[in-house]
DNA sequence: CGGCCGTTTGATGGAACTCAATCTACGTGG
DNA sequence: CCACGTAGATTGAGTTCCATCAAACGGCCG
């Protein structure tokens, strides 16, 4: 376990005013509302399917995600909640959890401003309607698209939403999911993701090591696959 | 094609009244949006991927579907919009569509009411929750289900979004589908559909004839795939 | 140093795909 | 009223991804 830092506001400042103009007095709110910070330790559930989701809440570090089980125990994890983003945010009164939301690594969190003037309103609403759009795409990506194509595609969408919130590194970023959580991810094994993982390596695409990733070329992992950004405003 | 009725606003008002308390004046502002009805003829295309939503709209009658289609012609159906489905509605500005929207059947559409007050607006909010609620249930769908689970799966939620606008016969309904779409929505080649559905009814559990569907056995067949109907609010 | 979690490898099986042909229902024009 | 065209459903044979089962391997931590 390395040295922890305090983490500050930066990447959801980053990426709300990525989404929408901010004011001086948004960013003033965010970075009150990011010292209310609480940690949560990784595999704990923030909410659970079909209870009340007590109140929503803005990752400033560490990975969450969201999953839904089957009776017989097969898993289907929906999507990834990655810092910056928000979770449990709703437009209607009494909101219940579609699915668990759990902390796939340890958590910051830190609660809404008290104010959602300045624009965060409108960056709260274009990030609800981003995830929309994730998981639309996840929706192509199970139902029509090979293994090498889902791991490619979900790489490539995982890389531009850490970019928003300026959590790469140049081509390679931190993924903090085992093969296992990759497979209930992209509807595979863990074998075959394995195997998948491993000739997209010979191929010379990536580099896997420690919880980090490379993409040696994501241009031309992008055009092999014709992916392109996720869009939700018109230009 | 047999003769047409002015469709009413019936399905729409029994479909919004089970999302959210509508007042009288709410009932009035939908019958009278409803009569500023437009018809759309099947196969036209009434938001276009990637461009701009020019107004949200309401489906009196008709099924619309939702797609995205690979560079390669490889089609994924996101969802589909039935009697009573809003569409196109957004809670921030300048929304691009993330995907064509399809008249699948002729369609009949109206514009949004003027004013959303009297439980519109929270209709509208819970409607578009349950939408995503959709959305995560078909990840679930196709990730993680075999072929005759997806049926079985899709076609309970179908029969169950029906019947909150009472477009439903007992415990059959419409089902102006090809095996071709059905393939496409749910991951499967025509062919794998065509044989499935064949075990199916051999089965007892479904007849199939003429765009209308037959459950022979809903309760038995939700227990034996464990469906549970979607829900947005605590009870 | 042992236990555990995650990765890797091998062998085998099966659910679903592909390709291709046939069948059926229905609408249309002669 | 019937020949014809077309869209969709059905059937058959062969194939391929990806799943399953099982075991071995590697790194990390207590």
């Amino acid at each position: 376990m390395r040295a922890k830092l305090l983490p500050s506001a930066d990447p959801v400042i980053r990426r709300f005013s990525a989404l929408a103009p901010l004011t001086d007095d948004a960013f003033e709110a965010l970075r009150r509302t990011a010292r209310a910070q609480r940690v949560v330790a990784a595999r704990r559930e923030i909410y659970a399917d079909g209870g009340r989701i007590a109140e929503p809440l803005i990752i400033l570090a560490g990975w969450a995600y969201r999953s839904h089980i089957l009776a017989d125990g097969r898993r289907q994890i929906l999507s990834f909640a990655l810092p910056g983003d928000l979770i449990g945010f709703h437009h209607h009164a009494n909101p219940a959890a579609a699915s668990s939301v759990i902390a796939l690594t340890e958590l910051v969190l830190c609660p809404l401003p008290d104010s959602l003037a300045g624009g965060i309103a409108e960056a709260f609403a274009v990030s609800n309607a981003l995830d929309g759009v994730h998981h639309l795409r996840h929706i192509t990506r199970l139902g029509r698209m090979s293994a090498q194509e889902r791991i490619a595609d979900w790489l490539l969408e995982t890389r531009d939403r850490l970019l928003l919130s300026g959590s790469t590194l140049g081509n390679s970023f931190p993924l903090p999911v085992t093969q296992e959580f990759m497979a209930d991810t992209l509807g595979l094994t863990s074998v075959h993701v394995n195997r998948t993982l491993q000739s997209m390596r010979r191929e010379g695409l990536i580099s896997l090591r420690s919880g980090m990733i490379i993409l040696h070329d994501p241009e031309r992992l992008a055009s092999a696959i014709d992916y392109r950004p996720a869009r939700v405003m018109v230009a």
